[in-house]
DNA sequence: GCAAAAGTGTTTTGCGTACACCCATGC
DNA sequence: GCATGGGTGTACGCAAAACACTTTTGC
């Protein structure tokens, strides 16, 4: 296929960790549902055409706020870019990907057309988007590991338990409370407030109350190998 | 600054480690002198336009064997997207940017107003193409921590002691032989071909022939912490 | 008292670094 | 022989995982 003009567009990968009726909360990601065809009832990324005075950070940012109403984005990062010239129809169009994360009991209004779904049970994606779901799953995987990125996904202020099941979600296997405790701790990246927190209805010894150090991204645990010698 | 078309261009960070008069091979990277205004005599990144019909990987490969005459790519893959509406004065244009790995060996023929430099030293670069050479660096050398990314640097077969040369360079410090040949060999990226090589003038045992066991990106210590319960 | 949940102490393990020591070659 | 570079063996350290045990609550 050939084409006349190429247009650029930012598609978002937000993701919350999320209750879903389930008892424990599952990593969710936002995706609206088209109403017009091509591909009409499959479910799409939100995003849209970058304007031509606006960097592509700023135009996610914008279309998120515009379109569903979310300002809670505690974390963006691009991903990749996704240039196939025929990944959609018509128009030859670029899309550019990123990350973002949202906090974890937020729970912005939503429009109609606009839902959660859990990333372990996509619907029907339209397009290339699919993938780009999966990318983005995998880069917050890797994040987590080695640095402080679950500042975007938990509370302002939360319990380790808490915490536990936020990265649980996000990492798809059972997190040791103690031991994500004790690594987070050593590295400076959660530190006590000092308070306690209450006990639940069924009893249980109180709990610590924890917050994250920073709220900006950073690299933890830099050399998996090869360090430099000391 | 408002512009009427936005224009998308691949931009190549293209790294080789090379003997450069000095003892001890350095990395470099691959650049153009620009002999037009703006910034005229400013070094540039190897890259140019996206055509309609190609995706960006295709274009760069074509731009670097059109442009630089440049075809012993062992390893690319993208980098970041640089979008500021005024990042290149007159028409808005967007860059994706790429790095691109060269065996050390090769030595491809260069027109005239290309040449390598150390990335230690870099000339006066044009635009925004100086932080794109640090980006691409520090994802060089964080890749060369967790995965198999050398096969790229490296000639297919070689000894211990060039291997260290070329990760010496790349990750600017003194790298041991005996440990990175432990960790290598360990993690499965590079096996022993049997052979052995020729000692030099200077005497001292020959040494063991070593090749890479794959000749694409592999991550080889996925976890550096958090790791799923064995 | 007892169950439930949180937190601490201790052991084990795996991996990477550091370093001492042995090996094979040229001259 | 001896210098030179290559390779092996081993001790050390660190960080994380695993698990037993203690603490603090509700009922």
């Amino acid at each position: 296929m050939v084409h006349i003009s190429t247009a650029h567009e930012v598609l978002a990968v937000v993701f919350q960790v999320r209750r879903l009726g389930t008892p424990k909360p599952q990593l969710s990601v936002l995706l609206w549902q088209r109403a017009q065809e091509p591909q009409r009832g499959a479910w799409s990324l939100p995003g849209g055409s970058l304007r031509h005075d606006e960097d592509m950070t700023s135009s996610v940012r914008r279309q998120l706020a515009e379109k569903v109403d979310l300002r809670e984005i505690a974390h963006l990062e691009q991903l990749a870019v996704f240039s196939d010239p025929d990944r959609v129809p018509a128009t030859r169009t670029i899309a550019s990907t990123f990350l973002g994360l949202v906090p974890s009991p937020a729970t912005p209004e939503l429009p109609p057309d606009t839902r959660w779904h859990p990333v372990s049970a996509l619907p029907p994606m339209a397009f290339d988007h699919g993938p780009m779901v999966t990318h983005a799953h995998a880069r917050l995987v890797a994040k987590l590991s080695y640095t402080n990125i679950g500042f975007a996904l938990a509370p302002k202020e939360f319990v380790l338990s808490t915490l536990r099941d936020i990265y649980s979600a996000a990492l798809d296997y059972q997190v040791d409370a103690t031991n994500l405790q004790r690594v987070l701790q050593r590295r400076g990246v959660i530190t006590r407030t000092g308070t306690t927190a209450q006990s639940g209805r069924s009893g249980g010894r109180p709990a610590a109350v924890f917050r994250f150090a920073d709220s900006q991204l950073r690299v933890t645990d830099e050399f998996a190998a090869l360090r430099p010698p000391s």
